[in-house]
DNA sequence: TTAGATGTAACCATTGACATTACATACGAC
DNA sequence: GTCGTATGTAATGTCAATGGTTACATCTAA
């Protein structure tokens, strides 16, 4: 089981609004283009993001998304918390009927919860070190060299 | 996106095997007893539990499983690896159709690669910090515990 | 040889991701 | 105010993975 590919995209996004916000109009036609998904998939993340406090998005001409806050502050965790739904399920999902009459099945619950946490908050404690303005700067700084090789 | 309960499933199933061996003949039909779930289920859980080396397997009367290696020897980065196909694919989904001809397009792949790897490695140490014995001993505190309240 | 266990194939149902079309809704510019 | 344009979202379809279940071949200890 992988982490769905909205959180890859999420980032993209992300990124081009940042990249090219001041010599296009990046709406969700822009950067479906840039992703290579139909643009009513990046219309729902941008949903998600906004729903997040992420991105601002702006309706009719001249429409399209701005960041809400500075890319600096924009962590990785923010992102993958905006567009997957681990909130409520936690990133393991527990095998539901274990048995209650048996010693080892009325107690693995309780004993797994606490070390899967722990799993899950060194997973995000990676993923909040990590900023989209550092996304942005490695890929401004590839561009560079890209185009200078 | 969740990681499937396989993995917690399959430490249920290591714990009974060892918590049960003196007491009971632990095999499919009596742990999918204890997890709750169809014994096919269980079967094949064994049988990529076996492929990974950590339990042994042994059909006809008198059949069911053990453990190939002292619990302690059995990390849950042992488990997840036997039970989620995670190696070749990796824990995050990219999108698969960026566009080569934009500059994020072209580059957020390997941009984004070093740090998904690097939220993977520390999920993965987190995993292998643990073993098998650590869950059978605070197992079988609780049970100890619950009896005596 | 036989009872009992695993190994596995062949289904089915359910779920979630992602794709796509279509259209209602909102906003800016004129 | 209307008109072009972009978002918001409902409806539908496809595809893959999980987990459930039945059935049966295969193996092994007694």
């Amino acid at each position: 089981m992988q982490i769905s590919s909205r959180f890859t995209m999420a980032v993209h996004i992300l990124t081009c609004i940042e990249v090219f916000k001041d010599d296009y109009q990046v709406n969700s036609e822009f950067i479906s283009s840039s992703v290579g998904v139909n643009p009513v998939i990046i219309r729902k993340i941008f949903g998600q993001l906004k729903a997040a406090g992420l991105i601002h998005v702006q309706r009719g001409g001249n429409g399209g998304a701005s960041l809400a806050k500075p890319s600096g502050k924009i962590t990785l965790l923010d992102v993958y918390r905006a567009v997957d739904s681990i909130e409520e399920e936690g990133l393991f999902h527990f095998h539901e009927n274990p048995n209650a009459n048996c010693p080892v099945g009325r107690n693995i619950h309780y004993v797994m919860d606490e070390r899967l946490a722990r799993v899950q908050s060194a997973m995000e404690k990676e993923l909040s070190s990590m900023t989209i303005a550092e996304v942005i700067a490695d890929t401004k700084q590839k561009i560079t060299a890209d185009e200078s090789a």
